[in-house]
DNA sequence: CAGGCGGCGGAGAGCGCTCTCCGCTCGCCG
DNA sequence: CGGCGAGCGGAGAGCGCTCTCCGCCGCCTG
């Protein structure tokens, strides 16, 4: 059948077919009730007979769930249109987030909605959009540290989990990676392969991720008995990366080892090292975060701290779905840990 | 309000506190037939006292459209556990379809839902619920030559458009590149750069995208007078591309230059030369394909053909709403031109 | 043996919207 | 001045589903 105006078998068609009535076919499908075993047979039959797949608007016109969570990336700088996107986009960190939003909604039947979100007034929008049931919760992915997202949601009383600790504390759950305690790996590993002279190169000082990081690695250094570490600041891209590797080696040349605050800078970086000469790890040896694909590709393949980007976003989604489920759910905090990955550059 | 049982404002809200009925309100706010400008202004007023935003599951329920488009990341060989999924997710391909996807369907105000769908169990279901509605089209990835997905599709009626040529030819509309003159381009290309021994690593035989690469860098290549193309075959992966440069090394050492078939084989091969002591691009050239992340974060940064993703994606989506919008419309194929984007590597 | 209770299935009311009718009003023409 | 047509707004019928309410029947208890 190409055309497409067959109209679609409906829960009356199914009743009529299996003798009983509409309510009766509703109470099979969803289980609901002791419905007689015989008939529960009866149903089912006549609902594989006439090929019968339930309606998801008319459900959720009475039943007011979506079966859908969408996933909102919210960029607050950017400006509707679309070029920061594109970056982001093609980031496999978005990809992580995604497979594992999947693993867990999957299995529920749960469908995932992509909701972008840039200026303020489309905030608005979307929250209105929230709130009319377009979804039944959100998962949401900041890019930039203060948004005011998390805020509105939970303002608006709406389901929603962060991924990522929002910098101001804001009433809604969120699932983060312990990144002091991941800085700190990077800093009991490099002492413990002897390393002398550490140093690092930090992310933005707005991002909560970032700082963590940095005060996680300065304080293990302190427990190390280096009370100092000498450190540039960066903004997570490459080039970053590439430049600040510079600027650090060209006021404390003789560092021997420098912690690299996320896996895209440590590539620049070692490609600045490559081109500037110094042997790694021999020489001098670079320790990245994330575990991001950027750490595979880059040469050597890079130490770095993993970041269980999928199981965190199987949780985002799982803890969502109680969340709706139950709403007046207490707002909680889960927080992985990470794991140091040892490969060549270290 | 941070609970979540205030009834939100219903049309007939809007049309009690605008002194309209509900039909008129309807009528404006979807721009329908001459309302009496007046009374235009009285219902958007009323619409933005009350806050009122329409209910989606009513609306797709009577209009049968759900302002819905699903992605549907179609994996024939993978039995519905995910596995396979995080590896493709984590491609910056992914997300270079999605932010392309996105940058035409939001002006639209069209939502983008994601499907995942491994085992035929699963098309099954999948094709039952787009027909009920989950979507009013989809834009199809299939991650393995001969999907039969795309022939579900057909079958069943569905708008779609498939990203990539079908392996067979399927009466579906899709959008794609010309392989073919993209691995011309990068033929051209090393002759020009006056390469004399050029060979190749092939992608899957059976992947459309790989054979018109391999034929259409032959073809070129014999308009050069070179009527044969050492090469090898690989399959996609970073490994593949290590272990096929050495092959093809072994058995030709005198190579000045090799097209790679996609970026990520095109880096591994990258990673064999390094170690084998051959300097890139002074001994011998490489030039990859896709202009994928994987090509800036080479070593040294990879020459490419440039496959234009964003803007296949934003062209699959208008093509598809297109489709939407008129069902008895053509299926067309559109291609578009790869670009060569020349880096250190050639 | 009568009364009551529990379990199962049906009737039917709506969920919030769109859209077809239909009737009213106004303007224009004969 | 009457009639007709065009144009605008309202009434109301559903879209397909869920779920409350109710009635029926059979069994158990007093």
């Amino acid at each position: 059948m190409t055309t497409d105006n067959a109209r679609l078998p409906t829960l009356e068609d199914v009743a009529r077919l299996a003798g009983v009535s509409r309510a009766t076919v509703s109470r099979v499908i969803n289980g609901i009730r002791n419905v007689n075993p015989e008939l529960h047979e009866v149903v089912w039959n006549a609902v594989h007979a006439t090929g019968y797949v339930a309606n998801r608007a008319a459900r959720s016109l009475v039943t007011r769930r979506t079966g859908t969570i969408a996933l909102v990336v919210s960029d607050s700088e950017s400006h509707d249109d679309d070029p920061f996107m594109s970056r982001f986009f093609s980031d496999p960190f978005f990809g992580r987030v995604v497979g594992g939003l999947m693993s867990a909604l999957r299995p529920a039947g749960v469908q995932l909605a992509l909701q972008l979100v840039g200026a303020d007034q489309a905030r608005g929008q979307l929250v209105g959009d929230l709130r009319q049931g377009q979804a039944d919760g959100s998962v949401v992915l900041s890019l930039h540290p203060g948004d005011t997202l998390p805020q509105l949601l939970a303002d608006a009383g709406l389901a929603g989990v962060v991924i990522g600790r929002p910098a101001r504390p804001v009433p809604i759950s969120h699932v983060d990676v312990a990144n002091d305690r991941g800085a700190a790996l990077a800093a009991d590993h490099l002492v413990a392969r002897g390393r002398r002279r550490i140093g690092m190169i930090t992310g933005p000082v707005d991002v909560p991720a970032s700082v963590d990081r940095s005060s996680g690695f300065r304080a293990a250094m302190a427990r190390h008995g280096r009370s100092f570490v000498p450190s540039v600041t960066g903004n997570f891209t490459y080039e970053s990366g590439d430049r600040g590797m510079r600027e650090l080696l060209s006021e404390y040349p003789d560092l021997d080892a420098v912690f690299v605050a996320n896996d895209l800078m440590a590539q620049g970086g070692l490609g600045a090292l490559h081109e500037l000469g110094r042997r790694v790890p021999d020489e001098i040896a670079v320790v990245g975060f994330d575990d991001s694909s950027a750490a595979l590709a880059a040469r050597p393949q890079l130490t770095t701290v993993r970041q269980p980007l999928e199981d965190m976003a199987a949780e985002a989604a799982r803890l969502l779905m109680a969340i709706i489920d139950d709403p007046r759910r207490e707002t909680t905090a889960i927080v992985f840990e990470p794991t140091l990955v040892v490969r060549a550059s270290s």
